[in-house]
DNA sequence: AAACTACCTGTGCATTTGGTCAGGTAATAG
DNA sequence: CTATTACCTGACCAAATGCACAGGTAGTTT
């Protein structure tokens, strides 16, 4: 009861802020994105959204890193005890869930890369180039015991990224392309199939 | 001679706005370019510009324009006749060469859509919809005369379009990840021959 | 050389912007 | 009930912005 009731406005407020901020970065970039237009989203007075995030950038930053977090939390990982048909499921599966269930925290993402990734070249150069060497070295694994063919590993990686991601960042023009006003669930599923049936015929496993 | 001698300058200053106008807008999107900045960025003063371009929005659309412009003409067709290889061959091969060439009209391109497309909503709805039905009967005839695995063609499309451009629009992600300072020439190549093997034996395509 | 057109740009201005601040109210603790 | 803290916001401001415009210069045509 005496929990933390003194944060509760708090963090209603901050998460209205951080939504607001969401929509309001991705379809005017972070210098086109105005405090005041936050403000209006939020449906609060500009003063008091400055009273909860000193200013601009500080908002940013706290929309990248929830964003990144949501990255962590949903990206199934890649282990070599699964085997490659397993794994490549499973990563597949999560990645596309991810665009479809999340596609906003993919769009800024995009947009921060393709601009520069002014606010996440210290997240690229440690952790990502991290994550990276370490799934390749287990798809050289594999690759390595006559499992699966034998390709780039770090090329396969930035396929399955980019084939699935696309069903986020271009879901506009996905939408637009299929004459349709939104995904639905069985979207998701025949992209799961398409996808995964794909990869795995051109990585040669059948198992 | 005579030819048009008159527009010469125009010529020339119009295309060092453009220039910097892609630059500007790639890093801070529409709202967040400014015109200062696109003028100093071009070496001209800001009334120069607008000498030239009544105001950003024109500007906008002028490199919008200029970027499908060499979309069109850069990629590849898929022709019934080619066959399914040699098309899908020419097709990534294109659409890579392209990315490593030209990554800024690729990262405009992707910008607008990610924002939702406001100023290509009309091309998307027309050109490329028509584009995608026409190469995805191509597809379909392969498929039904069994020279590529059953596949559904529109997916097929998106992932050789996300797989390709990745590498134009997340430049600075590869980069980063690779500890690269620029790509090289022999990236792309690598590139085509990875995509086009893979891409290949998914459909099943030997021949 | 006169007339005409293309080219150029400093100055000015209304509007928008990020951010401050003083002066509050509500809630909670002691 | 009092003191302390969290919460709230209208009013303000300096800086930046898009753009109009007047008053030019350079080049071309006749």
């Amino acid at each position: 009861m005496t929990d933390k009731k003194q944060g509760k406005i708090r963090v209603k407020s901050q998460e209205k802020i951080l939504d607001a901020a969401l929509d309001e970065f991705i379809t005017h970039g972070y210098k086109g994105a105005t405090v005041q237009s936050i403000a209006d989203i939020a449906g609060l007075p500009k003063a008091n959204v400055l009273y909860y995030f000193k200013n601009k950038e500080n908002i940013y930053h706290a929309v990248l890193e929830q964003t990144l977090d949501m990255w962590d939390q949903g990206i199934g990982d890649i282990i070599y005890e699964d085997g490659p048909k397993r794994a490549i499921e499973k990563f597949v599966t999560s990645k596309v869930r991810m665009s479809f269930d999340h596609p906003k925290s993919s769009k800024i993402y995009a947009m921060e890369i393709i601009q520069g990734a002014q606010h996440l070249k210290e997240f690229a150069r440690t952790y990502l180039r991290q994550w990276v060497r370490e799934k390749a070295k287990v798809f050289q694994q594999w690759i390595n015991e006559g499992r699966m063919a034998n390709v780039d590993p770090v090329s396969l990686i930035f396929l399955i990224w980019s084939s699935t991601q696309h069903y986020a960042d271009f879901e506009t023009q996905i939408l637009t392309i299929m004459n349709r006003a939104d995904y639905e669930e069985e979207d998701a599923e025949h992209v799961i199939q398409f996808l995964t049936d794909f990869i795995l015929r051109g990585l040669a496993i059948d198992e």
